[in-house]
DNA sequence: GCCTTGACCGCAA
DNA sequence: CTTGCGGCCAAGG
């Protein structure tokens, strides 16, 4: 698959995911039959179109991704936190009650 | 084309 | 629980 078609296929697969639910960079490279391409969406949210929900997209870890941009992690937090998603003290939210998958 | 960088991940220690 | 390492692969210099 490639790269072009990859994207625009990531930026599909994010428009589903519902408010207050979320999925992790690897996971979506998964769901696409692109195992080990997590950067590659981690690149697709960086070049996202504006109607495309990346704020739901996180790390495997439980936490909003680090990134140089300081701001946008704060802008992400905050629109979670605007659909009902709990952070904890340590900026962690709880992966394993949020996650979803496409056929839930 | 080579090398570095990065919104990543699983696993070992 | 935490960190480090290696594998991963597309972009940009």
């Amino acid at each position: 698959m490639n790269p072009e078609c990859f994207y625009r296929q990531v930026w599909a697969l994010v428009r589903r995911i519902p408010r207050g639910r979320v999925m992790f960079y690897g996971q979506i490279a998964a769901v696409l039959g692109c195992p080990g391409r997590a950067r590659a969406v981690g690149f697709a949210m960086r070049h996202a179109p504006h109607d495309v929900p990346w704020h739901r997209v996180v790390s495997a870890r439980g936490i909003i991704s680090p990134r140089p941009d300081r701001e946008s992690m704060a802008e992400q937090r905050r629109r979670l936190e605007a659909e009902g998603v709990p952070f904890d003290a340590e900026g962690r939210l709880p992966l394993r009650d949020l996650l979803w998958e496409p056929g839930e």
